[in-house]
DNA sequence: TTATTATTGTTTCGACTCGAAACTATAAGG
DNA sequence: CCTTATAGTTTCGAGTCGAAACAATAATAA
């Protein structure tokens, strides 16, 4: 019973240590640190209300002030820029620039994943999907979903929607990004 | 297609750190690090021809003088003890002590994993037990498997076992742990 | 309005991680 | 016997991380 509570998570501990230090090997010609990685990819898939350093700080579970270095690394590289939020002055945006959404690009995917049988993976998600929302459920961490499965978001015509959180009109395409006021419906 | 691989490497990569962090806030109240951790996990459920530094360094995938940093510590804070080989002087063997079985037998298991329904981990298993041994083949890295599903291993009689490697005897216990010749059938 | 409190984000510090390279000691092979 | 390979340690420098102090702005209460 234990037993394969522990088998399971020996398993994932597992395989993500091989994705992680092949993923540093890689990122090592960038100068790049797995950390730093994590925080840029989150960032590509995040939608305007939660590209913040805040909502870095949520996403990967670490202080403020551990995040603010990491950030502060990847504008040095000038691999994100930093805005200030028109309305309140406290909050920046964090965008990509073209440099950042390149090494994105390359580095995305897992090499050592992406050579094998499409089935094997295939057979992963649906099983993963499950244990990440229950995890997230029980522990009350931001889920971290797309708007367009929110609660908060309503389809007002074929293709237009709207945030009732915000009250603002989401693109089509926003609605598939990472949004960190994410709720279940 | 490639976006099936990038979202089970996504959910793989999210629970992992989930875990992680959970961990390293259960391990701070005896200052131990993740990656001490994993090192005492490991030695924990390793055979005693893996039990070396030089394992370790393989099932970590790290470079030798990092974990000897790491194995320092763990022998500092007096959680395993070095023996030295009785036939190869450069080889040391490494066991934990009652103190580090304690600390693992207390640490081991996931309270976030542990609390969740036991299908949801069970789903996940024979997938993820799949993918890692697809993984381990495709990059010719050690698989760290069970002695009793190697190929040097021979059953004699009931509960009698013999390793063609090393053509040493082995117990039934001694079977069940993790070996760093391991080779599939 | 004004004072208090909360929130966002940065900076600094100290302990720890990690790889690279130099080094020691022992083993193995020609 | 000499060379090469292997196990392991040490040192160094860049980076990670949390804690705590700090500044700036926003929200709340009196």
């Amino acid at each position: 019973m234990n037993q394969d509570i522990y088998q399971v998570q020996f398993l994932l501990e597992r395989i993500t240590g091989l994705l992680r230090n092949e993923r540093r090997q890689l990122l090592a010609e960038y100068g790049l640190q797995p950390v730093q990685f994590e925080a840029l990819n989150y960032l590509a898939h995040c939608n305007r209300y939660s590209d913040t350093p805040m909502a870095v700080t949520e996403y990967l579970g670490q202080t403020k002030g551990t995040v603010s270095q990491t950030l502060k690394v990847l504008e040095t590289k000038g691999l994100i820029v930093k805005q200030g939020d028109s309305k309140d002055k406290r909050v920046s945006h964090l965008k990509l620039t073209e440099a950042g959404s390149e090494i994105l690009d390359t580095q995305q995917l897992s090499p050592q994943l992406a050579q094998l049988e499409s089935q094997l993976l295939n057979d992963c998600y649906q099983p993963l999907q499950n244990l990440l929302t229950s995890m997230q459920q029980a522990n009350q961490s931001r889920p971290f979903g797309q708007c367009r499965q929110c609660r908060h978001n309503t389809e007002l015509a074929q293709g237009q929607y709207l945030c009732e959180l915000t009250k603002e009109p989401l693109q089509e395409q926003e609605t598939l990004l990472l949004c960190r006021e994410f709720e279940r419906p």
